[in-house]
Formats: structure tokens, sequence, C-alpha cells
RNA sequence: GGGCCCAUAGCUCAGUUUGGUUAGAGCGCUUCCCUGAUAAGGAAGAGGUCGGUGGUUCAAGUCCACCUGGGCCCA
């Protein structure tokens, strides 16, 4: 016997009853356990940043890690699921920064970098609190218990191991290079830090005029200047030169005041409008022309003339570019094949040195404002624009970042930038446009991995280096013990600590001290296929059986974060990326399309949000509505309608089944008929279950929840609002074949569902299933996948059906047309559809009942004059034979005899019609699309070639079966307004003074009684017991329970 | 400046790969119908220059070019 389901449930209540069984049996361990020795698919967990409280789209991502598992683990894979936990890096010292009150690294040195750390890591472990709960309440299936953190000691050797075998290949090196600096944090940035953080701002361009010191042009045309155009004043603190395309053209230009400039040729009219050309030459003729700087605040000895570099384009400014090579890697290039100095006035602070005239002092980017007064007080300023263009910042500090030349330490990544595109070739991505487009952009541009952080919580870079500059790279405390010839094994492997252990150099004897930086906590995160399991210390078991993923996800952000890391490293140290599938999700935005962030407060609590929805409805949402793929708005609306639409309706047939079952005691166990001598809309159903089944595994198989979704959905509405509804009578009557469908159909659907909504799923399992089933799993997630049985399907079923189907909404749109309402029984209705024909007995009789009618026959049976024939061309099929004819036909069809023509195509298959212009075209069939509608005292409604028509006569016996039928649905409202159950038995009292009335219950009142299951039934005044609502009836009537 | 994505009903989005007749769905709105499971279901209606311009074609929401607006990414 099934448990009692309620029609009504409190969906968040139930969840957190599952979440109870659920821990209390250890269903997750146990189908973890239960998969031990099957196939291993390979997920790994990609560690979400415990710096802060979870938001919306975490749960998006781990909604899909989830999903797949559980699919995966039903089709008989063993999924183990590792939970992972990212606790380095500069997001985590900002949050405690912040909380300490501190601006910057001088402050944490007073603080002591022992004690900072520590707080770090307080900080992390808080966070993972709440990630953990999250989690939990949204049914994400992972191993929390066995979770890996990245500044776990075992981990950090890990890490530290990878470093040496790429330190031992030359690929680790320091170098000294212009690179994206944060100036708060005091630390370089990697170029996938750097790609998380452009912002779009307007800073001032300027155009100054530089004179000329020397050379012909002087003397040709005094006081001529070279145009020079920037976006960044602050750095013509630091000019040291200009570049010039040496192969663009250059114009000397003499303005409507009779100044002389030197700008690129294509851009001179822009500049002067009303300018004149004096003369042009070649970028390369302009060579080690001095002229005169700006600003005269540093000393830069043998600098100031023109210089040649190749990357200078003429197409917007002047052509002519200020170079400051402190301060741009292109710059620094240039400058260099010159011999030129490279002077910094910048501190590492970001600030001018306190002795810089004018901007001393100031934050660097705050100088702009200053330097373009004096720029105009000195009357070197042309023109000033503010300008728009997106310029780095830091990802987390928002700092503007600033190009500076600095020391640090790089991955020669460009070294194996073949092998990566080779290993991206084999990646399979969902969605797939991201492999060469977003990604492979990203791969063929790739530059050389700057690892290094001048921080302090992190894993630190595991080189000791002597004053002779020779280097060591040490993989483990172990190899450290052995070095220093002290154990250290049991040290904590993070700063401070580990900078306190020195030894000789193995090479010179000398003391050799660890380098003072971290490195980027990327680095880390991409380590995790070894380094979760110690990998090669231990756990090299494990490592093999789960090298490389089956499957990694995460939204699109990642593309150039933890996708490009994870394959980096796995190329690097295995020669192999570590995943094989990677589905790459868009982001959740709010309801205005805006991203969720804390600064704009329009983020979306997830567990308020599940538990004011449901975590089901959360997950439907993340993989079904929309594209996952695609960025999404995410707001309760949409929710709710996921609750209504999708789990109330798989719910409440879950409801039905139960309430019907149990009132007619009907168990599952029960023998019912085999499917084949089921009536025709039970094999419908378990047919489409089948086709259910077959087609959400396929959709899982390509990671296209969407498209599985929608196949769920659909079919649930089906079940409900077809097979239940026109069943309904069935189910009161205990018919097993009905009972057992219903049955059969739900199981499909819960397992197919249960990955998506574990929770309701799960509830469903325990009350219809494990209720009545000795054998079945204590948990619908210890259940396998249902088998595809293709013998069940039957397509021309399908086929007949989806008429059928169509059928009854004409016929459904004739009634409304013609204002008799449903209840009305009507005579006849005919039909003109292609497979009428053929369509069996079982299924017009479905129309018929479904529309109230006595009888349905074809249109073309019936007498001719009923009939109206339209037909029209059918361009698909015209158009592939006669081109750029078929318009021709097309009004040669439309203005023949559409009855004559249909008689003859009836007749003898084709018919041939005389054209314009084209002569004689022979038609098919195919050819036309022909449409019959009936006449008179009809009631019509036709669609894309099918017709029903009602016959609209309404006889004194008709009439008294519609009465019939409202009396009977008033009861019905009655005994539901009484509170009865649907099994109880009345005794119905009635009276009325109207004949039509009296004359209804003569002739039909066994029917009647019958239907509100009345007992007894008494015709007089005294009435009793509850009251029933006559509406508009001329009858009063009570009902009273048995 | 370059690359990628997006633009279809008041709102959220399908449809575009492979061109075909009158462009769909859900939500919301109006009217009506149906209902011993349902917070449901059904019919009709209002609501669309399918971002714009041009081109290819017998035929363009769909293919091509250019443009506009938005997003993401890169420089």
């Amino acid at each position: 016997m099934y448990r009692p389901v309620p029609a009504q449930i409190d969906l968040p209540a139930m969840e957190h009853e599952v979440l109870q069984l659920w821990a209390k049996e250890e269903i997750f361990q146990q189908s973890v356990q239960a998969s031990q020795g099957r196939p291993t698919w390979v997920f790994y967990e990609g560690p979400p940043t415990a710096n802060g409280t979870p938001g919306a789209h975490h749960v998006e991502a781990r909604v899909f890690k989830d999903v797949f598992p559980r699919y995966r683990t039903m089709k008989g894979y063993h999924v183990p699921r590792k939970a992972g936990w990212d606790c380095h890096g500069l997001p985590v010292e900002l949050a405690v920064e912040k909380q300490l009150g501190f601006t910057g690294k001088q402050d944490i040195e007073a603080y002591g970098v022992a004690a900072f750390n520590e707080q770090c890591k307080e900080s992390v472990l808080q966070h993972v609190d709440e990630f953990t709960e999250m989690t939990r309440r949204m049914g994400y299936w992972v191993d929390m218990d066995s979770a890996y953190w990245t500044m776990d000691p075992d981990f950090v050797q890990s890490v530290w191991w990878s470093l040496k075998q790429i330190f031992n290949r030359g690929l680790l090196v320091q170098d000294h290079r212009v690179a994206p600096y944060c100036p708060r944090c005091g630390t370089g940035l990697s170029d996938h830090e750097l790609a998380q953080g452009y912002e779009t701002v307007t800073d001032p361009s300027v155009y100054v005029r530089f004179p000329v010191t020397s050379g012909a042009l002087k003397d040709q045309y005094p006081g001529i200047c070279l145009l020079v155009w920037t976006t960044t004043p602050w750095t013509l603190v630091s000019n040291t030169a200009v570049a010039v395309s040496p192969s663009a053209t250059y114009a000397v230009v003499t303005d409507v005041d009779g100044s002389h400039y030197v700008v690129a040729e294509t851009l001179a009219d822009g500049l002067f409008p009303e300018g004149t050309i004096r003369q042009t030459m070649s970028g390369s003729d302009l060579e080690r022309t001095s002229y005169q700087r700006p600003f005269d605040l540093v000393d830069i000895p043998d600098a100031h003339f023109v210089i040649c570099a190749e990357y200078v384009t003429t197409e917007d400014g002047t052509g002519l570019v200020h170079q400051s090579p402190a301060f741009g890697a292109d710059d620094l290039i240039a400058c260099r094949a010159y011999g030129l100095p490279v002077v910094n006035p910048v501190l590492a602070d970001g600030h001018f040195a306190p002795d810089v005239p004018v901007v001393g002092g100031m934050f660097f980017k705050a100088a702009d404002a200053t330097l373009v007064e004096a720029l105009k007080a000195s009357g070197a300023l042309f023109k000033h624009v503010p300008y728009e263009h997106s310029y780095p910042h830091c990802w987390r500090c928002h700092t503007p970042l600033i190009y500076y030349a600095q020391p640090s330490w790089y991955i020669k990544t460009t070294a194996i930038k073949d092998q990566l595109l080779e290993q991206n070739a084999n990646t399979n991505w969902f969605p797939q446009t991201i492999q060469w487009g977003r990604y492979g952009d990203w791969l063929n541009n790739n530059v050389d991995w700057a690892l290094s952080r001048n921080r302090y919580w992190g894993t630190p870079l595991p080189i000791w280096r002597c004053a002779s500059n020779h280097l060591v790279a040490v993989e483990s405390l172990q190899e450290l013990s052995e070095l220093s010839g002290h154990d250290v094994t049991s040290v904590d492997p993070h700063r401070p600590y580990v900078d306190d252990i020195t030894f000789p150099c193995p090479t010179c004897g000398d003391h050799a001290q660890r380098v003072p930086e971290v490195i980027d906590c990327w680095y880390d995160s991409g380590s995790m296929p070894f380094a979760a399991v110690g990998f090669p210390r231990s756990g090299a078991q494990a490592f093999e059986h789960q090298y490389p993923a089956d499957f990694i996800c995460e939204a699109i952000d990642q593309t150039r974060g933890w996708f490009y890391t994870l394959m980096a490293i796995g190329t690097l140290v295995f020669g192999e990326s570590s995943y094989r599938n990677v589905v790459c999700l868009g982001h959740i935005l709010d309801e205005d399309g805006r991203k969720m962030s804390k600064h704009v407060g329009n983020v979306l609590e997830p567990i308020g949000l599940m538990d004011q929805h449901g975590a089901d409805a959360v997950r439907w949402f993340m993989l079904a509505s929309g594209s996952p793929w695609q960025a999404r708005r995410l707001g309760h609306g949409a929710i709710a309608d996921v609750v209504r639409k999708t789990l109330l309706t798989y719910w409440n047939t879950a409801a039905f089944q139960s309430l019907y079952a149990r009132t007619s005691g009907w168990s599952p166990a029960d023998p019912a008929p085999e499917v084949a001598k089921r009536p025709v809309i039970d094999r419908w159903v378990i047919s489409q279950s089948q086709t259910l089944a077959h087609e959400v595994d396929l959709a899982l198989e390509a990671f296209d929840t969407q498209r599985a979704g929608k196949l769920l959905s659909t079919f649930v509405d089906d079940l409900s609002n077809w097979y239940v509804r026109r069943s309904r009578r069935r189910f009161w009557d205990g018919d097993p074949a009905a009972l057992a469908t219903l049955h059969e159909a739900l199981l499909v659907v819960t397992l197919c569902m249960a990955p998506f909504t574990p929770f309701i799923t799960e509830r469903v399992w325990q009350d219809l299933f494990l209720s009545t089933d000795p054998n079945a799993p204590v948990s619908v997630h210890l259940a396998s996948w249902p088998q595809w049985q293709p013998g069940l399907v039957d397509e021309q079923l399908d086929s007949d059906m989806a008429l059928t189907r169509r059928l009854v909404e004409l016929g459904r749109a004739a009634r409304s047309s013609s204002a008799v309402r449903t209840r009305q029984p009507l005579e006849r209705a005919l039909v003109s559809a292609s497979g009428w024909g053929h369509l069996r007995n079982e299924l017009r009789a479905e129309v018929a009942e479904e529309l109230n009618v006595g009888t349905m026959q074809a249109l073309e049976d019936s007498a001719g004059e009923l009939v109206d024939i339209t037909i029209k061309a059918n361009f698909r099929s015209l158009g592939a034979r006669y081109a750029k004819q078929t318009p021709l036909i097309a009004s040669a069809i439309s203005a023949s005899d559409a009855s004559a023509l249909v008689d003859r195509l009836r007749a003898t298959g084709s018919v041939e019609v005389a054209v314009e212009g084209v002569g004689t075209v022979d038609l098919g069939a195919e050819d036309l699309v022909i449409t019959e509608t009936a006449r008179q005292g009809w009631a019509v409604a036709s669609d894309n070639g099918e017709s029903i028509a009602l016959d609209l006569t309404i006889t004194p016996a008709l009439r008294l079966a519609g009465l019939a039928r409202e009396i009977i649905r008033s009861v019905q409202e009655g005994r539901k307004a009484a509170g009865l159950e649907v099994s109880d038995r009345i005794t119905l009292t009635w009276d009325s003074s109207d004949q039509e009335i009296v004359d209804t219950w003569a002739a039909h009142q066994q029917q009647m009684s019958d239907e509100v299951l009345a007992v007894a039934v008494r015709r007089g005044p005294e009435l009793a017991g509850h009251l029933v609502d006559c509406a508009d009836l001329p009858i009063q009537m009570s009902i009273a329970k048995h």
C-alpha cells in the first residue's frame, strides 16, 4: 500500500525532512560505497575561494557539479566527489586587512606575518563553514569530510614538488619585465588575474607639444613641435623618448595660426582641419631628432630624441608615441634597443618619490590633474579631451594598476604553447564555441605566467638562493630537512616559519635563503588533481585512477582562471591536460540584468532563496530555465514559476495516484494486465515514458540539462493534463490497468528527475515506491537509471495521439466560438484531417468524449453541401521544383476551382494545372494545403489543413442530457464544499417546479446518482444536510453523508 | 583598436545550424470554458517595423555585408 500523499505540500519543509533522512541513513556515503569496483567517472571540484559568503552564482555551478555525478552514478559509474577549498591568496589577505583596519603592507609587517597569516587561516575556516551549510542545504553531494585544503601542508608540498619539476626543466625563471602591478597590494598580477579586473574609466587624454631642438626641420620651420598623444599624463614626468613608425608617412603641418607640427600624415586632417601640409617624410627620416621634454623634474641623461619602433600605429592619437620605459612593456623593449636609461620616479607603493618636484608624494593617478594644469600653464598643451577606455584594475581592491618594471618569477608557458593547443584540441567544451573562441584565443595569445607575488598568505615559492645567485628548488619538507640538517618535517610550510629555514648552498656552500615571494593562488587550485591526494608523497594509486577528469564545470570567468591553470599545470607536469569534458556556464545576473555584486547590493542570498521556494526549484531554474551557457537573470518570479508549473504538477500527480490507489485498495504488487492488453492511452503514456528515459539519457550524456529539463517538464505536463485527466474515471473505478500504468510512468519520471530535483523525487520514492516494493533501494539515489525498452515505444501511436490532441484542440476552439458550453452534449462532429481515416476507434472515442459529442464522422463522407474547400500552395515542396516560377503556380492554384481540383486529386492522386507562362504543371497531394470547412449551423475550427465542425442542433433529449451534467456538476461542487471524502456516499434531496428539471431526473436519475455517489435520492421540499449552490439552475438540492 | 556573444510580444526567452505558407512558448492582462488530484488545465483576444540599412534568392527572423545599441574578453 502507498503511503498517503497530501495534495498540499510545503516544499521547503519537506526538503528539510529529506535532508534528515539522507543524513540518518548516510545515503550519499552508501551511493559512493555501493558503486565501488564499477568504472570510475572522474569529477574534480574546483575549489571555491573561501573568502566570503556564498552567493547565488556559487549555487549555479554547484548544481551542475551535482547533477552529472548523480546521473552517472545511476548509470552505473563510481563517482568519488571530493570537496575542496581554495585557502590562499590576496582575497583572503584583503578581507583580513579590512577586518584589522590595515591600509597596506607596512601595517602587516608591523602586526607580524605569523599573526597575520594566523588570522587569514581563521577567516578561511569561518567562510568554509558557510559554504558547507549552503552546500548541504542545496543537496549538493560532495564529500566535505575528506575535502582538500590548499593551505594543508601536504597540499603545499605537492605544489612544491610540481614547481621543482618545472624548475628542473628550466621553465621557472626570474626575469625583469614590465608587468601589471597593484600599488596598493604591492604585488604584480598574472595575466589571468589581469583578465578579471578591466574597468571602463575616463582618463585625461592630452596632445602635447614637444619643441624640436635640432636638425633641418628646426631651421626650416621655426618653433616646430612634435605633437605627442598620451592617456597617462603622469608618465610624462619620466618621458625618455618619442617613438615613430619607421614605415609610416609623417607630415609637417602649418596650422591657421602659423605654428608648425609633425604628425602622421593620415591623422593630420583630423587634428588640423584648416591646416596646410607643407612636406612629408617617412618615420625613419625623423630618427634621432632631438626635442625639449615637457617636464624637467627628474634627471634622465642622454635621452629625449625620436626613436623608431615597429609597434607604433597611426590609427589614433598623432602617430608619435611618448616613451616611458619603466611603465610600458613595448616602451621598455623599444628604448632598450637605443640604449636609453630606465628611470622610475614612482615608488613601490604607487606614489611619486618625495623628492620629485611638483608631484612628489602624490599617488600616480592623482598626479594626472596637476600635470595637465602644468602643461596648460607652460603652453605645451595642444588639446585635452576626456578619453573613455578600459583600463586594468586590481581584481580585488579595484586600485588602478600600474605597468611597472620589476623582478618577478615566471613559468615559461609560451614554451609549451603547441602542447597546450594540442591538449585543447582533445578537450570537449560545452558549449563548443568556447574551445576555439574565447579559450582558443587565449591560448593562441599565451604569455608567460607571472607566478610570484610579493605577499604573505600563499604557498611560499620553494626556491632558495645564495649570495652568488645559485638556485635550489625544494620539493618537500623532507628534502628541506636533508638540506638543512635539521628535522623540519613538522614545520608549517608557510611564511614566516619556512623563511627561517636556511642551509648551505650545495654549489658554493654559502648561506642559502628562501626567496621572499609566495605564488599565485591560481597555481594552487590548478594543482588539485595531484595535490588533493598529496601526490607523489602519498595517494599514487588514487591519483592514477583519477587522472584526468571526465568532467569539470565552472562559470565562464574560469576560462582564463581554473580551466587554464588546470590545463597548463597538467601539461607542464604530466604532459597531458587534466580534464576531458568541461562545462562552461554563463553568469547569473539579477532581475535587471546586472551582475550580482556586494557593492550594488543585489545579491540573492542562496539559503534564503531555498528556504522560500525550495532547493529543488532553485536547482531546476539553474539547470533548465533559459540557456545555462548564457548569462541569465535570476529572480523570485522565475523560481516561483518552476514550483507552480513543474514541481507541483509532478507532486499532484503522485498525490492523485496515492489517493485513488488507496481508496480502491490497489497495490503495485496486484496483478495488472500486460502492457499490450491495456487501453491505448496507457500504451501511449508508457511509450512516451520510454522515449523520455532514452532522450533524457542522451541529453545528459551530452551535458545538455536544458534539453533534458524541457523533456521532463513536457512529460510531466502530458502525464497530468492529458493522461490523468482523460483517465480519471478509470481511477475512480480502481482500474488496475490505469493504476499500474500511472505507477510505471511515475517510476520512470521520478528516476529521470532524481538528479535534477533530488528532494521531491526522494519524497515520492519513499511514499510510492519504497513503501510498495520490498526490494527497492532505500533511496531513489541508490536506484539505477531506467532501462530503455524500445519494444514499448510505439511511434505510430505517438503520432496518432498527437493528431488526437490536435483535433481536441480544434474542437475546443469550435466550442468556444459557438458559445455552446462543453457540458452540453452535441449529436455529432465532422472531421477533416489526413490521418483521420487511419485513426483507431479508441482514439476517435477520446476526441468525442473530450468534446462531449455523440459521434464523429469524416467530413468527406457527409453531404457535399456541408463542405467548403480552400486550397493553398505548399511553397516548400513547389519551391524545390519550380524555384522562380513558384509564385505563378501559387496564384494559379488559388485562382482555380478548389473543390473540382481536390476531387480530381483524390480520384487519381495527382492533378494537372495550366499555369500561364509555365505550361502544364503536375501537382501531387504534397504540393497543396487543403482546408475543408463546414457551412451553416456548424461551428468550425481549422488549422494547418485539419478541421472540425460541430453540429449545433440541440434536440430536447440533448437538452436534458446537458441539464443532467449541470446538476451533477453542482452536486460535485457541493460535495467538495461540504468537505466530503471522494469515496463518501450521500443522500440527495431535490425539488423543482421546472418541468425540464423534472424530466431530466426522470430520464437520467440512474446516471446522475451513480456519478455523485448518491445511494438515496428523494424529491421533496424538506432539504437537509448541506445545501447545494445550484447557481442559475431552477432547482434546490441538499446532500447529507449517508 | 581587435575578438567573441547578444538584440524576436509589456516581461523572460524558443525558433536562425539545414531559408518555405499566417513568427511561437511561458509570465502578465481581458473574456469565456472545464474541473470529486492540482497552487492546475483549455479556448479566444489585445500585444511584434524579428535592432537598422543594403544585398543574395521565386522566397529572409533565418544566409551575406555594413551600421547602431548592449554584454564579456583582449590590447
